[in-house]
DNA sequence: CATGAATGAGTATTCATTCAT
DNA sequence: GATGAATGAATACTCATTCAT
């Protein structure tokens, strides 16, 4: 995306390479990866493969698999945190925003889904256990921080749209795309602006 | 492929074995594994420790791992068409079934999360390439319908519900339960009501 | 070696095999493996193949490669004790009972030689952080209460003995055999036989 | 192979790298770790972070990992030399002579041990196939000499005495010490002191 | 000279599956 | 029908070695 100097001079004139720099390249090829095989039946082999990279390599950055589907999941997790701020721009009135919100979830439907399916394997992962990292639940948090910026409604409804949006997008997984994103948008375009009108927000 | 019969009769005629009714048992048991782990991290070995059998009986039953799954997807597809119906009886106002409705997901709400979760590794099981197998997809036809049924709304407005239902089983799966069911489901209620003072079902 | 029957029915008839016997067979064929190549070197493909069986089995039958090193050090380790017994037996004079001793090494240098090497490895194994498992330290008392017993000589000189033999095997590993266990024996006898008239003993 | 020069001249001739005196640098902190570890177990990465340089200067300094070994075992060979005459100083009559020797050894118990061990694997490694280097085998003979010549002994004798302290040595690696250094002395001390008496040197 | 990124064959271990009993 | 011993290909991971900088 943007230009990056590679180059630079030590003093024992070793490779120079930007250790972070590879691993975001390599972490922003996996989400496909670990999303279509699942983190069980995806093997190192098969990503080292993907990645056109040998396993030596994939080790050399990651220390496990295990290591490397989390680095993924933070990854996501924080890549979208800009690109949900854009669905912001340029929408004046409220049924503008609505639009602009409904589309930004349409056009990204791919993407959405992919991450879903990651953070449910993530959970999946943890067990019971363990309590401690937050990972997804930040970035659902975010996700409803922004839903309630750009429309101005309360926390809950903010929360039962994401949820619609995610099964939504669920359930034209599972059922092979025959729900249509089309109409669901228009209802819950109308339930949004129902919602307004009373000002129930 | 072969004949084989489900009765079986030993010499002193006691034993008699069903093997489509041990099967049964057995794919009962299988729900909570492979939600739990997952079909790629499940191991024949930890489903024959969990059943209380051999591996060597698990391959009497079922061809392969593979297959296990597959009749487990049927299995709990199946199972829910009994109960399903239940949640109609005893509820006369449009209100009243609103409540049943809500009532029957939130009581089951770790049966259908599991369901979902097998669902969703079903269906990336399969792959882009099998078109075949409905499974799950039907299911979700036969819930949407029970819901049109109940309520007596558009089929569209069904998929929402049913949509925003799965969402919010999904949600409380990622966010560790943080999520109100109790909250959520007045939403949808109010929702529902809604549109039916529209008269817009 | 002696008669063992390997058959019994149990209710339902699985294939019958005694877990213990064949792992003890599995162990026996391993000294010469890990003396040979050294526990770092040794792999468990080189084992299965040496010992006809496949990968799964031997991890049918123990734990780890460590598991397979530690019971086989305590099979060697136990499997002495009968042995050194037989060397007192049909011996008079304290000539005859030295020369019993003597000859005891001798004949079985090869297999001492294998003994001492699996222990050095096994001490190097546990590192100087487990000071738990005694196996060949225990060994080494057995074969020093052996001579004692044999030759009623003091504990001190034994364990001299016993030094004596094991740096002359060692001696004999290193440099390829050119020391003479035939004139370093006479050696040995000397000693004794000089300690008994001293009566020193 | 190739010539290599051993002097380096940089452009601003303050930094003069002599190449043999670094790679003896390398190996003197060597034996320690193929002795702890044993060859087969240790890694290049492990010796290469133990000795704080990268494996490529590793490789820049030895061609494999078993010609670096080979180097070990020729360098620890050769660095006895010197220190075994050391133990003929200043010594007048037969008895200070074998305390010298015996305090020689006590006092440098940890390093015979590192050395023996190292023999062991290095003679383990070449396996039956090579009969070529000699290596180990010399200094057993250098060690041998040494002591015919301080002590002016036969050489089975000296042999024998060698034997019995590399059976020391490797008896209180493998019990953990619980053989008395002190007590052994004495009883090689007596030996010896007995076989000047009759004369049979 | 020195570095450490890269490689891919090799290591310990696991797994779905088979089959003699 | 039921068992679990046996298999060997596959898995996660490591290692000696190379080489661009």
């Amino acid at each position: 995306m943007h230009f990056k100097s590679n180059v630079c001079y030590n003093k024992n004139m070793p490779k120079v390479i930007n250790h972070d720099e590879v691993r975001g390249k390599l972490l922003s090829q996996c989400l496909n990866l670990f999303s279509h095989e699942g983190y069980g039946s995806l093997t190192m082999r098969k990503i080292a493969k993907a990645l056109n990279v040998s396993t030596g390599t994939l080790y050399h950055y990651f220390d496990s698999k295990e290591d490397l589907f989390r680095q993924l999941v933070e990854y996501i997790t924080h890549q979208d945190l800009f690109d949900v701020e854009k669905a912001l721009q340029g929408a004046d009135t409220f049924s503008e925003r609505v639009d602009a919100l409904l589309r930004f979830f349409i056009d990204r439907e791919d993407y959405f889904l992919n991450q879903v399916i990651i953070w449910m394997d993530y959970t999946r992962q943890q067990g019971e256990g363990t309590e401690a990292e937050p990972g997804p639940r930040e970035a659902l948090v975010q996700y409803e921080q922004g839903i309630i910026r750009l429309l101005g409604i309360e926390k809950e409804v903010a929360r039962f749209i994401l949820a619609a949006i995610n099964g939504l997008v669920i359930q034209r997984y599972i059922d092979g795309g025959r729900t249509s994103l089309a109409t669901q948008s228009i209802l819950i375009r109308q339930y949004l602006l129902g919602q307004e009108e009373q000002g129930s927000l």
